[in-house]
DNA sequence: AAACTATATCGTTAAAGATGAATGTATCGA
DNA sequence: TCGATACATTCATCTTTAACGATATAGTTT
């Protein structure tokens, strides 16, 4: 039951479902979904760590940066499916729609003043 | 995404969760799932309400005595996936499990002490 | 009509949750 | 080592929500 009810809780936040929802097409740093989100970065941060402990997203560190991306681990048993099922919903809501439809032009190398890392590109 | 929402959220109580378990094995009125969860009436008839608001419950008047039920309709288009999923889960919740095993026992006419209505019997 | 009853609604209170600013932590490059 | 940076955590504020008691509503019986 409880972890049942950590993973609809999770889903249960408008934003937390756009972070999904955009996880669905790419692994993404924090600063790119803050940047998605218009939220404040600890704002962010905290909803990637509900979602983390619901099971329903991953990450890995790649340097300075990290990387979340959607659990495909079977850490719990209710999200594999209701992860299958989100993917066929919500594709035509307008807020999700232009969300990911701005996806490619989320840079973390602009949104984050990464001289360094911009120096290599 | 709203109504997506409203699903997820009345899916994100423990006591709605209860309900709509319950509701897979029969038919109940307010007052026998307010025995099963014990919480007051009004506690009781706002899950409903929350629960009907969502697509998830529908009820039908009987007499003094309001049937609810799940929704077999589609008035929501997530209900009955998610609905479908949740019958194969928290089958083995112990809480669950107690509950729905004492369904049997629980009867309106005793639950309500509707005189009129056990004299009928 | 009057008494009774099953459920809904209202008002209030306490706990939970979302948000942002400020601060802490770890990693990177020079 | 030092400055810069991506992210996490803490703190305070505000909103939402769950709970109950009290009251209102609608249907039933006599």
């Amino acid at each position: 039951m409880k972890n049942f009810l950590k993973v609809m809780k999770a889903l249960s936040d408008p934003n937390r479902i756009k972070i999904a929802k955009m996880l669905q097409h790419k692994e993404l740093c924090v600063c790119e979904i803050q940047a998605g989100l218009s939220l404040a970065q600890s704002t962010t941060s905290k909803h990637l760590k509900i979602l983390e402990d619901a099971g329903i997203v991953q990450f890995k560190k790649q340097g300075l940066w990290i990387n979340y991306s959607l659990s495909d681990g079977c850490e719990n048993r209710y999200v594999s499916v209701i992860l299958g099922n989100l993917r066929n919903w919500l594709n035509d809501d307008p807020d999700i729609h232009s969300l990911v439809d701005g996806l490619h032009r989320l840079d973390r190398n602009y949104l984050c003043s990464n001289k360094y890392q911009k120096e290599k590109l």
